[in-house]
RNA sequence: GUGGGUGUAGCUCAGCUGGUUAGAGCGCCAGGUUGUGGUCCUGGAGGCCGCGGGUUCGAGACCCGUCACUCACCCCA
């Protein structure tokens, strides 16, 4: 047990399980591009007032799990929670013409305690498009976050979505619910008899029966959104319909974030257990950008957590590589001259994957080390060739020693061996 | 924050009711005669048995504490 460890909750990922990360960014930042989106880095840590008024004061996130510290000039931070707050702060301070379309790939820190598929820092990729409520947009994100799943190979996934109405609607919403609530206190779960109140919306996600019982006998969103919304949310559902992406209308649905407005949407991995089954989410906020002392803008966008999609595609079991990283050619060098250093050097200049031993191992040492790389090739260079200016290509694959092997030239070998790659 | 399980080699784990120099498999390193991998054989390195205290003639095993990992609740990605 070494003295130092990862902190509480995080976790260093390493190969090969780093090759899936790269694959999956990549992947990700390959469909984003097809999308028209371009990439943003803002900072891990925002002014605490981002979060707070982003997400809300009064969510489980911002009460008790962000990490809030101060710096040495008294200013008070938070490490992100969550992606959309900052893009969007940034948005307002650089007031780029719009819409404008940003995505993001970053660490979003929460203090919980860890669990399965739960982390302190766990990783995010996601969107947002800002300045516009254009139906099309919401399918357009909704999109190409399903598009990026079916590349990775998911396949056991659910999409749900809701409309939570706009401001005005969902407000009066809020009070029908409030009311009712209230006149079923009672009959609440234990918990929600005393926090009904702070978010009363939260209590039509909760899963416990008292709950599920009072609410479906209350006013349910989809009923009493207004007019505009409704039609807006229509579009949206017709929208994906047509693209194949049949979405699950859950009236139930809300989400964690106060931000959310119109269309709020889950994707759910059927693969994986209930408790953290969300592997990515989603909705329009529409007054989140004024909330942060912009103009009123309008917004929407998804996050998804990169370690549950990489537990999904285990879950599923998924076990085809996101990137191949294997290498092209190892180089053997027995000669006390360093001759492995100028060719490998050519190689990689040509864009191969090389390898090669250090520490003048012995031949059959270094061929083992060729063997575990997974080269295709291995370049043999001993006293024997280095005195006759040649180089030994074997190929790896042939169990046949003596066919496996050619001799060429040393000048001549990248030639040869891009030859025999492409053959 | 609350509760359950677990901490022994790089990894996966054995170590029976406390008893000598702590084990296996895999991995790693080196050999198996002249410069050649994947199989096989032989040898080797590597552990303050999570940490601190206690009980005992004697603790990896028992007790207390602590830290960490893990799972669940809450909530989320």
């Amino acid at each position: 047990m070494s003295e130092f460890q990862a902190p509480i909750g995080t976790h260093d990922v390493i190969g090969p399980e780093s090759y899936e990360w790269e694959g999956l960014i990549g992947t990700f930042a390959e469909f984003a591009h097809r999308f028209g989106f371009s990439l943003v880095i803002s900072p891990m840590f925002e002014d605490i007032g981002v979060f707070n008024r982003g997400i809300g004061e009064n969510s489980d996130v911002a009460k008790k799990e962000m990490y809030v510290f101060t710096d040495r000039g008294d200013r008070t931070y938070a490490l992100r929670p969550e992606g959309t707050a900052s893009v969007v702060r940034a948005f307002v301070q650089h007031n780029p013409t719009t819409p404008w379309k940003a995505w993001y790939a970053t660490p979003a820190f929460r203090y919980e305690r860890p669990q399965a598929g739960r982390y302190r820092q766990h990783h995010q990729v996601g969107v947002e498009v800002l300045g516009s409520d254009d139906p099309a947009v919401d399918v357009e994100v909704i999109t190409l976050a399903w598009r990026f799943y079916e590349a990775i190979g998911l396949k056991r996934i659910r999409l749900l979505i809701n409309s939570m109405g706009h401001d005005e609607c969902r407000g009066a919403y809020v009070e029908l619910l409030k009311a009712h609530l209230k006149a079923n206190v009672s009959s609440l779960c234990e918990e929600h008899q005393k926090v009904w109140e702070q978010n009363p919306l939260r209590v039509l996600d909760c899963k416990k029966a008292p709950c599920i019982e009072v609410t479906s006998n209350g006013p349910m969103l989809p009923d009493h959104v207004c007019a505009e919304c409704s039609a807006h949310f229509a579009k949206v559902v017709a929208g994906l319909t047509s693209l194949g992406i049949t979405p699950e209308l859950n009236p139930r649905l809300v989400r964690g974030f106060d931000y959310y407005t119109r269309t709020t949407f889950e994707f759910v991995a059927d693969s994986l257990d209930g408790a953290q089954n969300a592997i990515g989410g989603g909705g329009r906020y529409d007054k989140l950008t004024e909330e942060l002392g912009g103009k009123p803008t309008s917004g929407i966008g998804f996050g998804s957590g990169i370690e549950r999609l990489l537990l999904t595609r285990q879950a599923e079991g998924i076990s085809s590589a996101l990137v191949d990283r294997s290498v092209d050619v190892f180089v053997i060098d027995t000669t006390d001259a360093d001759l492995a250093t100028s060719l490998c050097d050519e190689l990689r200049r040509h864009g191969l994957s090389v390898e090669r031993a250090f520490d003048g191992r012995s031949m059959k040492s270094q061929m083992k080390l060729a063997d575990k790389s997974g080269a295709r090739f291995a370049l043999l260079i001993g006293p024997q060739e280095q005195a006759a200016g040649q180089v030994t290509i074997r190929d790896l694959r042939s169990a046949d020693h003596e066919q496996a092997q050619s001799q060429v030239s040393r000048d001549s070998v990248t030639t040869a061996i891009f030859n025999l790659i492409t053959k």
